[in-house]
DNA sequence: CTCCATTGCGCAATTG
DNA sequence: ACAATTGCGCAATGGA
């Protein structure tokens, strides 16, 4: 049938997804691999608090070279980047008096003025850009593999439940074998008598 | 010990997000939902390109919950919304000469001028983010279906393991005591003998 | 063509 | 300071 050999190699590579912890130890139910328990809660107030008050979309970026497909911008990426970043909107407004808001504990000192325009901005950017395609990325592989897996073990699933009706078929007749030559006054001590 | 009808529960939830396929009916480990085929060049450079091989059929069902939480946003936002979007950055420069670009494939005509001010733009926008956040709450949920029906299947994985090794047992252990019993000469017909 | 759904991407805030 | 995450909006595209 379909090879068993690729079950288990899928199986280590998600394992290898999750480092927290998901080994079948002490597997719960109620404890979703963590990694997900926030997830329900995070959107329902996030949005309106956080960023919200700032207000900073708007003016985003090329609009202009939008049309032709991201080719230049993505093969490129990292450094040369042709990519198409032109957007000096307005933008730095907080930063100024955040120093005033936050507790006073060590002010940030001197933030000030990376205004878009500064080298390292756009520095800072493009690493944070690189960051996040790579974490999208492995979060892309990490569903992948939990999708294989889930497949993979169903499947699987499937298999024992076959082969458990096999053998409790085979028990069974065995069984009743036995008991027709009416030597069924001797159960089995060591197996026990589970039920189905 | 946990309550296994959980489990048939969140496994039906997670049926209910593959409407595609996913069956126990029929399923094909050769199909992997597909959806998510090619994710392992991704990183490198398929950035710009691969938009063009996902191909997957999944209607919408609205998944039970709602978006209580963005009802507000929703509901009010689309046009109250006190967000302060004004910019008027030009936009409509090179949909000119797009056309001539564009493979003659049906030019885009006339898209011109919906920039940004016209309070076209800004409502379909508004309705595009709010599909859009729509589109992302559904995927994370699906997301953590799978999980948990993939911790679920392990968990009952293991049993069924369990369940084999103890039926196997006994099995063996019946069969020993017969062939002790020198009647081992009977074969039972009809639950024929699987190899362990 | 319109409309919604999906998806890749960049930005900014947070986290570790 | 730095990379990794995460929510969000934008634009392109796919599919009724």
């Amino acid at each position: 049938m379909m090879s068993d050999t690729r079950v288990s190699s899928v199986i280590q590579e998600w394992a290898n997804s999750y480092p927290g912890q998901a080994h079948p130890h002490t597997l719960n139910p109620n404890t979703p691999t963590n990694q997900l328990a926030q997830m329900d809660m995070a959107y329902s107030q996030s949005q309106g608090l956080v960023r919200g008050g700032s207000d900073d979309r708007m003016s985003e970026q090329m609009m202009g070279l939008s049309y032709m497909p991201y080719m230049s911008s993505c093969l490129s990426n990292t450094l040369s980047t042709g990519n198409t970043n032109h957007h000096q909107s307005n933008a730095n407004t907080q930063q100024d008096f955040s120093s005033f808001l936050l507790p006073t504990l060590r002010a940030p000192v001197n933030k000030r003025s990376i205004s878009k325009d500064s080298a390292e901005y756009r520095l800072r950017r493009e690493r944070n850009n690189v960051a996040v395609r790579k974490s999208r990325d492995k979060a892309r592989r990490r569903i992948l593999l939990t999708q294989q897996r889930a497949m993979q073990l169903q499947e699987e699933n499937q298999k024992l439940q076959m082969r458990i009706g096999q053998l409790t078929q085979e028990l069974d007749t065995l069984k009743h074998i036995m008991s027709q030559r009416h030597l069924q006054g001797a159960p089995d001590g060591a197996a026990g008598e589970s039920s189905i």
